[in-house]
DNA sequence: ATTTTAAGTTAGGTCGCCCTAACTTTTATT
DNA sequence: AATAAAAGTTAGGGCGACCTAACTTAAAAT
């Protein structure tokens, strides 16, 4: 049995390796991560080790074993479901539900989940387009491009934002670029690389750093 | 913001007071009531009269605050919900609910117990006949009779249970006694306190411990 | 190749919540 | 009233998860 705090750190690492398609990762970059202290992040590697969640040598970089990855997917799962049901059943907004699944991911149940996955009519994807891990723990990553990966004068829908903090998806909603959307890409400012985009019939700008954060797929481009 | 074992504390002692009709409680049936020891109960009633949620004074007995009192039956609340949506929407077993509510009742969000709340209908009473706070923590104390007190030849309706272990609630459900279930007092033995009861037809004998665990209410007696 | 910087490690400490063992106070028994 | 039993308290430890400060190793820069 992991304790939440095992857990966490296990998702972390999932979500420093797997989910960028890198092998490995530091102990510092888990550290900033967690918020918490680099030998803080030591003492937990001794016990994660230990339980053969990960595998580490001394001054060597960070691996998760097969073992480490089906427990760090089923906490995802656990949350993606949450998010969903948040979402769908309570009426949460998008931004509100990833802090409240961070707190119900973590309880011990397999029944509870299960039950809650045919509740929810067995989704497949999470209110902010994550894939969610299925009760087999079988993950497919879909390789996804992002909004500033776009041409222009080419049409995409939104399928997905990367980052899920409450700020950056309030704005989302604000501009109109939530799930689904329908976005032109008009212009590129090449000094910058904002770019012009529109939006339900409304023209607006965007910064780069806006454009790597959504995920977007190619739509019908008349 | 409390933590858990805070408002574990919080609630056993609201389940040893409050809900028993009784003022006050001591650290020994505390301690043994969490199965913790002594000197450890007595730690944290330091931390909880300094956060003025009880009251207590060396060697004296534990009185909960009214902002104690607040706190604990929001989590009771909470438990109680939730049980709710496990057996309603999850479809789990009455005897099912408790083990799993023990961990959701500590989630901290009030968006997710209103919205929880509103989903379930505002239902009043939670899956073993116990009345659920109220969003104000309005708690009503409904003085409830035990089969053990009923009279020979009288008919009862099963209401809810004391206990809610899973042993007891399994057996419960195999005689037949669930919520809502009709009950006749055929014969009392003087000897044991073994009571002669009729449910669905069928006569069957029960203890007095079980008859204890048993809430009813007196229902038309033809 | 040497130096500087970044990354990783170790030792020792804090805090929450639990423990045992020894003690004190209160209550019950005779 | 004296004594035994029960209830409550204190002191000192353990463990998980965090910390700071000092250190070592590896990587990057000159």
């Amino acid at each position: 049995m992991l304790s939440i705090s095992e857990e966490n750190y296990l998702k972390a690492l999932i979500h420093l390796t797997m989910e960028k398609g890198i092998p490995d990762a530091g102990t510092n970059e888990l550290a900033s991560f967690l918020n918490v202290k680099p030998a803080t992040v030591n003492e937990m590697l001794k016990k994660l080790k230990e339980k053969k969640l990960i595998d580490h040598k001394k001054y060597g970089r960070i691996t998760v074993t097969a073992s480490g990855k089906k427990s760090a997917l089923e906490v995802i799962r656990k949350h993606r479901l949450w998010e969903t049901f948040l979402f769908e059943k309570l009426h949460f907004t998008w931004d509100e539900v990833h802090e409240v699944a961070e707190q119900l991911e973590h309880i011990k149940s397999k029944k509870l989940i299960d039950q809650l996955d045919r509740f929810l009519g067995f989704p497949s994807v999470d209110p902010h387009g994550e894939l969610i891990p299925n009760a087999k723990g079988e993950f497919k990553i879909k390789a996804k491009m992002t909004l500033s990966e776009g041409s222009i004068g080419h049409r995409y829908t939104v399928i997905g934002v990367k980052d899920d903090s409450s700020a950056f998806l309030q704005y989302v909603d604000k501009v109109g670029c939530t799930m689904g959307a329908k976005i032109k890409i008009v212009s590129h400012q090449s000094f910058d690389d904002t770019l012009e985009i529109e939006v339900k019939k409304l023209k607006l700008l965007v910064s780069s750093k806006f454009a790597e954060n959504i995920y977007v797929e190619a739509s019908a481009s008349h």
